[in-house]
Parts: C-alpha cells; structure tokens; sequence
DNA sequence: TTGACGCATCGAACTTCGTCGATGTGAGGA
DNA sequence: TCCTCACATCGACGAAGTTCGATGCGTCAA
C-alpha cells in the first residue's frame, strides 16, 4: 500500500515564508485527502504495541532488529508482531531489509521528524 | 478522562542534555505505560474525519469553531461530529468552552508543539 | 410557561482492528 | 534431499470504533 505518504510531499519547500507561522496543519484547514493520508500515519502510531515496537527497534543496539527481537519485549505471538511490523512499513516509518532467514526493522530516517514537523510547523 | 497526559510531562527537563540527541521516543524504549498514553493521543489523530476537524478549528476565525460550523465541512451529523469532538478533548487536543447556546471548541496551544516535540525530539 | 435552538447522550447497526493458531514460504545446514 | 529455522500469510474470533436517528438537557426569546 505505502503510496507517496505526507511525511515527504507536504511539509513547505519555503520554511521561512509559509512554516514561520505555525503547523501546516494549523495554517489552512487540511483537504480530505491529506487528511486521510496523515490519518493514516497516524493511525499507525495509536496502538501502545506498535509504539513500543517503533521504540525498541529504535533503541535497539545497530538501531535495526529482528522480529525475534521483537516477540518477548511486546509479550505477543509471532504472528502479531509480524502484523503491527507490517502497518508501520505501510506507513512509511520503518523499513523492512531481509538479510538471510532475517527480517531486519529500522526506524526510516527522518521519518518522525518529518511527522513531528507537520505538527510543530518547524522546518526540515 | 484526560488523565495527565504525556505531552506535558514526558519531554526532558534538561534538552541540551538528554534531548540533543534524538526523540525521547527513539532515545530509549518507551516502557509500556508510556506507550499506551501515547498511542492514546495518537489513535485521536488516527482519524480523518478528526484531522479535518482540528485544521478546519484551528484555520477558523478566532482560532475557534462551534459544531454547527463543523457539521457542514466534514459532511457528517451532528451527533458523530460531537462524538469526534469529544475524543480530541478527551485527548488533550482540544478544548470546550460553553458560551450560551454554544459550544466552542479550539485547539489548546502547544499541544500540537509537545507532541511534535516528541517525535523529534527538539526542545519545548 | 412555552417553544425553538444548539449540543450531548443513548441504543443499534455496521465496519474495522487486534489477536491467535495453523499453515505457507524461503533460506540455510546436515 | 530432508530438515530446521525465521518470518509472512490465512482464517477466524471477540473487541473496539464509526455512524446514524431518536431523545434528553440547557439556554434563550417570546
């Protein structure tokens, strides 16, 4: 799914001319399809299992980790981890590398600062 | 239900000394109690129709908006508007102020910056 | 007091989400 | 080749979310 997601394509090309007032969230109300699209990342992030997934990835030694790293600090089965992984790929705020029998996450770079900016109206 | 909320009490006092680095978020795994406040304020922006309503609040003159001005703009009923209206006051997003007949919801400052700031980790 | 108005709450129908066990897939070792 | 391992997908189930019409509750004007 992962289409041309918010985080990239909406943040200002000119910070000091548009982003100096506020969030672009909060500037002009947003259209329905940039509202969808930034629900969706959002949406991505409103379950407690998914932070934490996104957080001990990220704080994870190499910042990347395995889904068997990731099974016993979320207490869920397999299946489930592999699930939420799923979403936050879709949503554009990890990255999935297979290296071997592996399947590496990372945090993609930028990619909640992009998100934090959208909101605090901050430039890149 | 607006409990304390994470967005007050979750940055770092210190930013030039833990914030420098990265997000609280990224910096070290959230614990689990930390995640579900977080989702919870998450899941309230994991909605379109609640998007909608936050930007058309906050891009309306005066910086407010009763239900009556919302109902229109997200093409729902009354009923449903003043259902989402509730979960992002619930969340800490909004705030309702009973003025008369009116009910006037506006977006409660720094809110939108504390959870951005959250994400990348930039000082308050 | 009565009525109109703005909004919240309720109850119900429908959809989406989170979770699991079972199973499929693909890589690596014996 | 056969087995094991790490992970993804499938099918199913209960829980939660979204939406509506109906209704209740204040406020204001007549």
């Amino acid at each position: 799914m992962a289409t041309t997601l918010p985080l990239t394509d909406v943040s200002p090309a000119r910070p000091d001319e548009a982003g100096a007032c506020c969030s672009p969230l909060v500037r002009e109300a947003a259209d329905p399809e940039t509202a969808v699209e930034l629900a969706r990342v959002f949406k991505a992030l409103g379950d407690p299992t998914r932070v934490r997934l996104l957080s001990v990835i990220a704080a994870h030694e190499g910042g990347e980790a395995c889904v068997c790293d990731l099974t016993e600090p979320v207490g869920l089965s397999q299946p489930t981890v592999s699930h939420h992984l799923r979403l936050l790929v879709d949503a554009g705020l990890l990255a999935r590398e297979q290296r071997g029998k592996w399947a590496y996450y990372s945090v993609v770079p930028g990619a909640l600062d992009r998100l934090g900016a959208l909101l605090t109206g901050a430039a890149g």
